[in-house]
DNA sequence: GCTTGACATAAGCACACACTTATATAAGCA
DNA sequence: TGCTTATATAAGTGTGTGCTTATGTCAAGC
């Protein structure tokens, strides 16, 4: 019943803590790989693989201007994941049992087995 | 800008398709862990090892009945994903310019730390 | 044509991750 | 009391990831 896409690659693209930020930068709009590795502290080539990611997970797409590469979201991916995230988000509100909730993290643990 | 909750662990913890089939089960409801491990060829420590990492991500959470440790999904932590990817999905289907415009167009109540 | 600027690719390394088997703990039951 | 069930934790191992430096490519400008 999938769709197809992939939501692994779409997801451990957005695990790393840099490529959300370049997708944030690029909520903004289009942007160069140079404009892209500006605020971080890693070298180019490091947001150049960054890049590749995003782009194999569908989440980024490149244009070609010149000797420029500038970047900008895809909608395809954000999608995808999007979608899966909702179907989690409407069982839980159908079905969240705030009681139940506190009660489970309020469980005694006398025994000091908990993580 | 921060919900508290920790989107790293989150979108990794979620980059795993075991991890994501286990999710998708705790949709349908709760579950103990040798429910859970059954429809995978991993082993049970493996599905522990799993929902370890659900549960850190803010996930998943656990309840004590006798020797079984039923699972079930956790609120925060979806919605937590969901309202990041929100606001991706607003950029995309409003073809914005500026993230600024976005988030002034966003409930007020989501855009900032609450309680 | 040669240099420069913007990027991609390659190789190597340290660390993280998913899995395994083996063992530990705790509750239920004969 | 011991045996079984449910789960957690430990230790080891192969594989993946993120970073680096070094180098390659390709378009622009002189």
């Amino acid at each position: 019943m999938d769709t197809g896409l992939n939501l692994d690659a779409a997801f451990s693209a957005l695990a790393d803590p840099t490529r959300r930020a370049i997708v944030g930068r690029l909520a903004k709009g289009e942007a160069t790989v140079m404009e892209l590795a500006a605020p971080f502290k890693v070298t180019q080539p490091a947001i150049s693989q960054h890049l590749k990611v995003l782009e194999d997970a569908g989440l980024v797409v490149r244009r070609v201007e010149g000797t420029k590469r500038p970047r900008r979201l895809a909608k395809a991916g954000i999608a995808a994941m999007d979608q899966w995230l909702a179907m989690l988000r409407k069982v839980l509100e159908k079905n969240y049992d705030r009681l139940d909730e506190v009660l489970a993290d309020m469980e005694p643990q006398k025994r000091g087995e908990r993580r």
